[in-house]
DNA sequence: ATTTCAACTTTAGTTTATTTTTAGATCCTG
DNA sequence: CAGGATCTAAAAATAAACTAAAGTTGAAAT
């Protein structure tokens, strides 16, 4: 975790990185509102730490710059003012939190996690984009694509390549594939599977074989070997 | 912007919802922690707000369950406990914010606007255009143009466009824009999402095409391509 | 208190798209 | 090359989406 210590005052500013450093995070100091700023143009990070009174740009006056120049990092505000307009102004301006001094250090520290708990959650959660070969499903667009070409599929058809993706180089059979495309009950007398095989392939197989029949068990989409 | 407020005192959550109406958002009262955790399990909020003392289940035990169940909507604690220690268990459960009882209303309303700044549109406190090709929204002047023509909409239908156009590229559901757009306890067996994409669709779409059906899914404001 | 009107919701008929079935053609494999 | 397995075009059935119009609601004006 990177932490922007925006600080002018050494003393306040030591006892902060010390208690970081222990607790994991890197920090760097900018002891002015410019050097912070020239910082924030060239450098990214998790989350942000401010004294809102500093010589020169103020803390006010930064965390609007970043917020106009659409930079979302959490912006925690350090002040000895504990006055409500004081606060309410910080978090208008696009300040995330607002810590009165002096404060505990542990209170720090869990303010500091909460604001980052869900830049952590994003920094895990994958990018949900299946690919196979030149084959792309983008879930959260709805949206296919073979060779950065779309492909217009039918409800049906996208949620069965969607399990077929899912359980790329696995063979499936018609059972499997009822079950999970078309639901638990649904009548085994039928070739539906078969006919929407053949629906995908007509859409998909432009350019490459992606699903392989398996004579005598189902279907498994798989690779180029 | 939908609230659920989880208080059990009378007179606190009647204060806190007049207040929070009165600035445009969905407020939502659960006054048992048992009775949010059923709300919780089915629907999707924008924030919450909750006492920690609560008959039952209380607040932690909520926020640690809500995370659990990877839950990640913003939590904003509100207790009569001033204690740094209390601050820091409930932000460690996985509270975002916490706020001592009594409150001035506008620090409440500065600290909501902060935590839904990042993850959702800021209805109050806008000052940026969006856009998407010709299609312009001004939400401070409460304006919408398309090609630079004035296109007089509806609450509502403002309301839906600006649903859509914060969640632009990704597919939403019916169920989705009737949580956002008219309220969680909404009925589910209506069509008026239908009626009002067709009501959109005729007003904005003089030009060029915005809104896509995305079949047996919902809807998805998707820019030219 | 009553009227008016715009906004909202529901209803239901129409259109459009998807799904399923059917059945003949084709493909393997023993 | 016989015969089950698979493929697929087309017809039939079903479902989803669209929208005009009727019904409802609630706030503002009279």
């Amino acid at each position: 975790m990177n932490v922007l210590l925006i600080e002018d005052d050494k003393r306040i500013s030591e006892f902060i990185i010390k208690g970081l450093e222990e607790n994991n995070f890197t920090v760097h100091l900018a002891e002015t509102g410019e050097i912070a700023r020239d910082l924030l143009q060239h450098d990214t990070w998790d989350i942000i730490l401010m004294d809102i009174m500093l010589p020169g740009i103020d803390g006010i006056q930064l965390t609007k710059m970043m917020r106009f120049k659409k930079i979302h990092t959490p912006i925690l505000m350090l002040s000895a003012l504990s006055d409500t307009d004081d606060k309410v102004n910080a978090l208008d301006s696009g300040a995330d939190d607002y810590l009165v001094k002096p404060f505990h250090f542990k209170e720090l520290i869990s303010r500091v996690n909460a604001l980052t708990r869900r830049t952590k959650f994003n920094y895990d959660k994958v990018e949900t984009l299946y690919t196979l070969g030149s084959l792309a499903i983008n879930p959260e667009e709805h949206k296919v694509t073979e060779n950065d070409v779309l492909i217009d599929l039918s409800p049906r058809e996208y949620k069965l390549l969607l399990f077929l993706l899912e359980n790329r180089n696995k063979v499936m059979s018609r059972t499997q594939i009822l079950n999970a495309v078309w639901g638990i009950n649904y009548d085994n007398n039928t070739n539906v599977v078969d006919v929407y095989i053949s629906y995908l392939r007509n859409k998909i197989e432009q350019n490459h074989k992606f699903i392989h029949t398996i004579k005598g068990t189902g279907y498994m989409l798989k690779e180029q070997s």
